[in-house]
RNA sequence: GGGCAGGUACCCAAGCGGCCAAAGGGGACUGACUGUAAAUCAGUUGGCUACGCCUUCGGAGGUUCGAAUCCUUCCCUGCCCA
């Protein structure tokens, strides 16, 4: 369907080209080489949990210029079933997306359903949160899950853990290597590039130690997981800071559930290539939407009869076509359709972002481009903040 | 004209002597959301010179230490009978 998108390349056909380093900030432009086409670098993926992005079809994704999506292991192998997808001809055919997939290995479920599951150096026994059924994923299952999926880039299990307990974390930091090992031996699909997960918390010597324990392996890509779980930005710039230096260069570095816009343009200063986010498609269905001056929620009554777009210079199917006024009405009547446009926009908004970065890095002017976009974005962001922080404060004075 | 059932906050609706500024919905308003158990979740919703006071349960009057709750009367709505 997207012949110029097929690229394969015998035995090995992944690769990461790194094609341009930015001269001030060490930001990273290149292309991801994959069975099913190439992904400019750095890349945003929205995801597409359960083999769709919530409210869009692959057409939409298209006409967006969707670089790659992601799926998750967890939610396909309990509905419809890895074994279904592979007979009906593997997860692209399945979902009638012939571009980039990335599947996520079940880590984050360890995180997001840790009241259902129980972990141990063998695997992870999770209890089905659709009807409570128990299923136990190892790292070869996971593996030979995803290579069922037929995902072009399919992640190690590993443990995503509450990033503050140092002790913990140096524990699921264990497993996490061991596991990525095991996943590198099950490994067999050579048109699938399998990616290690570096873990640790916020904790700067299991990060180091964690960074070149999985360098030493080998993978053709290294992702960092436990991030934008609960810790503060400092530490997860800080954390970002110390792999920067020390991940290896030639590989691409993949900033796992990372994140908002300001997020995007601060981590590739960081050395990131590749982000997904569930943030993007969440907000939109929840009414929130994001401009250059910031993140705007549009069940505001202030845009009952606002007649401008969600963004004025937007190009995106929403903008060219809706007024605010109009998908605030979609919103406060729960029509489906304010999802699907809010949804539209939202990734318009952020492929474009990291599309403008892209060209800023390949053009050595991403440092203006980081500072401007930071300058607008955050004094929005930070008059938001202040004008619902004295709101509160207000509704508190007049309360008690 | 007679009989019966009703009139409670923006709407619907519970309450039927004190624990009632008044349950529960809806609506409205606001916030949160980062490898998706999320088209979800949380808070606010009479006023004020606020640990207390004022006004409010159709209107007016009364009983009572105390009334949305009991009594009288008037107004209004629905149904039934003339």
């Amino acid at each position: 369907m997207q012949p110029d998108h097929l690229t394969h390349r015998g035995s090995t056909p992944f690769s990461f080209e790194l094609i341009h380093t930015d001269r001030q900030t060490g930001a990273r432009a290149g292309i991801l080489h994959t069975a099913h086409g190439d992904v400019p670098t750095p890349v945003y993926c929205p995801v597409g949990t359960q083999a769709t992005v919530k409210s869009l079809d692959p057409r939409d994704l298209a006409e967006l210029d969707t670089p790659m999506i992601l799926g998750n292991t967890y939610h396909l192998y309990l509905r419809p079933g890895a074994d279904l997808v592979e007979r009906m001809g593997g997860l692209h055919a399945f979902m009638g997306w012939h571009r980039p997939i990335l599947t996520d290995s079940g880590g984050y479920q360890v995180f997001s359903l840790r009241d259902l599951r129980q972990v141990d150096d063998d695997g992870v026994t999770f209890r089905s949160h659709i009807d409570g059924s128990t299923h136990r994923f190892t790292p070869e299952s996971v593996v030979r899950i995803q290579e069922q999926l037929g995902s072009d880039i399919a992640m190690v299990l590993d443990e995503c853990a509450e990033p503050e307990d140092h002790a913990y974390n140096r524990e699921a930091l264990r497993r996490t290597h061991l596991w990525a090992e095991r996943c590198l031996q099950a490994h067999q699909r050579p048109d699938q590039a399998l990616f290690g997960i570096v873990q640790g918390g916020i904790h700067a010597d299991l990060r180091a130690q964690s960074a070149a324990h999985l360098a030493s392996l080998g993978f053709p890509g290294y992702a960092i997981g436990g991030l934008s779980v609960g810790e503060s930005k400092a530490d997860m710039h800080r954390i970002l800071r110390v792999l920067n230096p020390i991940m290896p260069a030639a590989k691409p570095r993949y900033l796992m559930g990372v994140g908002s816009p300001e997020d995007i343009v601060q981590c590739v200063a960081l050395g990131v290539d590749m982000f997904d986010c569930v943030l993007a498609t969440r907000l939109a269905r929840n009414g929130a939407v994001f401009t250059p001056e910031g993140r705007v929620n549009l069940r505001n009554a202030q845009f009952r009869e606002d007649p401008r777009p969600i963004q004025a210079d937007c190009d995106c199917y929403t903008c060219r076509s809706f007024s605010r006024a109009y998908l605030r009405h979609l919103i406060i009547a729960q029509e489906i359709l304010a999802a699907r446009l809010n949804t539209i926009h939202n990734l318009a908004f952020m492929l474009r972002l990291a599309r403008d970065v892209r060209q800023a890095i390949l053009e050595d002017r991403f440092s203006a481009f980081h500072d401007t976009f930071l300058a607008t974005y955050q004094t929005a962001d930070a008059h938001a903040r202040r004008a619902n922080r004295d709101a509160f404060r207000a509704s508190r004075n007049t309360d008690a």
